[in-house]
DNA sequence: GACGTATATTCCTTGACAGGCATATGCCTG
DNA sequence: CAGGCATATGCCTGTCAAGGAATATACGTC
């Protein structure tokens, strides 16, 4: 995890790329078409996630083709879980308030 | 969510902030304290994680004292959820995978 | 091997944001 | 109400990353 997940996940349009990619693998061409992005602006952002560990590319003649990576969105929710208590799990919650009372 | 939630949390020292006040609610001071970070600086953060609906405030006399609010982790979550299929569908896979290795 | 397509990379400019410092505001105590 | 503590805000500067345009690289085809 060399680089920040939140910070490469921070711009919009990595979002739109991981999003696409998601449905279905792309090749660089196919998410210039489909985000509406010029295509070296595509290639960073792909640089970026690559890097981060997020996408892959498989070369096919020309082509690259894209796909999701799901090791780092598992990093991500890792670092979420202890926060999910927060929300979903009330008697977690109401029993660790218990215990500090018994102390 | 008026201000973007993976951004907000691209700041490390916001994070830490976070992680500090998951486990008790904490005044501001006690922040700087906790962080070493400066009292400004603190402050700052705060008012982004504020602004973004990640921590509210009450007020004690002279003190803030500052605690997580869980609607925008829910958030996140239901961000990840459909990309967490991937993931597991993964270790199924693997698992799978592993069967097959075993015979 | 020249050419066309698909993608990556470089250079440059611009805007956003973080941190330091100084200062303002709010609240309590004497 | 003066003075001190806790926190917030404003100003300034440096940094860094995103996007546009041009160009380089890789691969296939004729």
């Amino acid at each position: 995890m060399p680089t920040d997940v939140f910070a490469v996940l921070a711009e919009p349009a990595r979002r739109r790329i991981l999003d696409e990619l998601r449905v279905a693998d792309r090749s660089v061409g196919e998410l210039v078409v489909a985000l509406t992005i010029s295509q070296p602006t595509v290639s960073k952002h792909l640089k970026v996630l690559r890097d981060a560990g997020f996408v892959s590319a498989r070369t096919a003649a020309q082509q690259r083709i894209y796909h999701v990576e799901p090791t780092q969105f598992a990093a991500l929710d890792e670092w979420l879980a202890p926060y999910r208590r927060l929300w979903t799990n009330h008697l977690d919650e109401l029993a660790r308030h218990l215990d500090r009372m018994e102390q």
